[in-house]
DNA sequence: TAATTGTAAAGTGTCGACACTTTAACATTG
DNA sequence: CAATGTTAAAGTGTCGACACTTTACAATTA
């Protein structure tokens, strides 16, 4: 389904690559966390060369960082960071939403609709983020636009990361969140059978915006009393002002 | 001036990667060219570890791709990539600018002011648009989102990249485009210093949709004749339309 | 001539080795 | 005891080597 603009190597340093990624967004890294080349080409069985390459293409990927020593560490995660990634996806999702509306067919329909009713039958928060997730990678998809999804999908990385590292998602509010956010869902599917991509566009950042606010703790939905803040498209009446977001880590 | 958020490595392979990323973009390594590893280890007296490591940076930032085989060309342009390279810039710049909107002060003004006066006194059409791509580095600088600035650079080197291979942009009007892209950036610069977001995101759409129009080989500005189309922020009456774009490959 | 096959050249994938640098534990000294 | 110097361990940066794969070319054949 999901496309590949440069198909991959199919080396073990891109294999290595995939691994290492998944255990970092799974959280088996955790951020911090250093990672010396011999104790991993050890834990992988191979020689450092593939591990090397590997590190490039997850610190490109921002899951890693270099240190000026040149050693390398799990890529550490503050509010700041997860209000940074959300609004990344907020760029880039509104966008890919608009391209999406211009193409998008009944068979596109079709996808969303059974997404959203798996969503709802989803019997645990993590399954439930990967279902959504999996929807939003679906349209970016459909936006057709390789670079874009290119990128989004670098910060979907950094996202699932975030993710598991917020403590509050574990199961508690799931149904809650799984509430408010398929509704989100058919707004933006309705933006999108209706071709409208302006319409898509802002639905659309606003769906992030908003879910992402539900994660903190707090069981009422989106509110505006926390230090952080995210810039979203909202119209106020000549002066545009940014909404505030919950923090993510309060525990 | 620029941030760097991962300190880079100052070893061979990250010197390598910069030194074929100035390569790939001045045209000095052309779209298509194969790019084998021992011929460059020479080139640059070094062992293909470094190299292939480099690749590995470059491929990340879409300026070479991987074939099946393992095989490194650099990547390859046709209108349809000029699209894409546009519609992201118009994605991650227009959040870039709304965010900088709401840091912005008075010294941010002077030297986007300095920048402008710069880019009207301009001897040719390559100087005007270092000066052009260094005011919107500036901005998504200002942004504050490291990431959203990461992902931005890859886009700004294809698109340094793109710009080196469309002939039109040599010289010949270079006065008219000058012309017609400062009174954009006056705009955005506007919208900035008035502290508004969501002007400054929809005035920036616009410049870069427009200025991008110009580069064809016509003379009058954006027209609505091609095939090639961009997706953009557009208000119509209830349904948004895309606009078109004129191939940038017209010779 | 055109197609096919065999062979050499070129290129990639991976490894182990070595030099240099940083880190960490330990001993020394005030 | 704290501060400092010392040394061994661990880690990174780079290289050359070798096996395997793909490519290119030339010879062979229909």
């Amino acid at each position: 389904m999901a496309r590949c603009p440069s198909e991959p190597r199919r080396n073990l340093a891109h294999e290595i690559a995939s691994k290492m990624r998944r255990g970092i967004i799974s959280g088996t890294f955790k951020p911090g966390e250093a990672l010396a080349e011999p104790a991993l080409a050890g834990r992988f069985g191979v020689s450092r060369a593939p591990v090397r390459e590997a590190m490039i293409e997850l610190e490109r990927a921002g899951l890693v960082q270099f240190e000026i020593t040149g050693r390398t560490r799990v890529r550490m995660l503050e509010e700041k960071d997860v209000v940074e990634i959300v609004e990344a996806r907020i760029a880039l999702e509104s966008m890919g939403a608009r391209l999406a509306a211009v193409r998008w067919t009944d068979e596109d329909t079709r996808w969303i609709e059974r997404s959203i009713t798996a969503q709802q039958k989803a019997a645990s928060g993590v399954k439930f983020s990967a279902l959504d997730i999996a929807m939003h990678e679906y349209i970016m998809n459909r936006g057709g636009n390789d670079r874009l999804f290119t990128l989004w999908q670098f910060v979907r990385w950094q996202f699932e990361m975030a993710l598991t590292h917020i403590h509050s998602l574990q199961e508690t509010q799931a149904p809650d969140l799984r509430c408010f956010s398929v509704t989100g869902h058919r707004k933006v599917l309705k933006a999108l059978v209706e071709r409208q991509p302006e319409m898509a566009a802002k639905v659309m950042s606003r769906h992030i915006k908003d879910s992402i606010e539900w994660y903190p703790g707090k069981r009422r939905g989106p509110s505006r009393q926390s230090r952080a803040r995210i810039a979203l498209p909202c119209k106020t009446r000549g002066h545009a002002v940014p909404v505030n977001v919950l923090n993510p880590f309060s525990q």
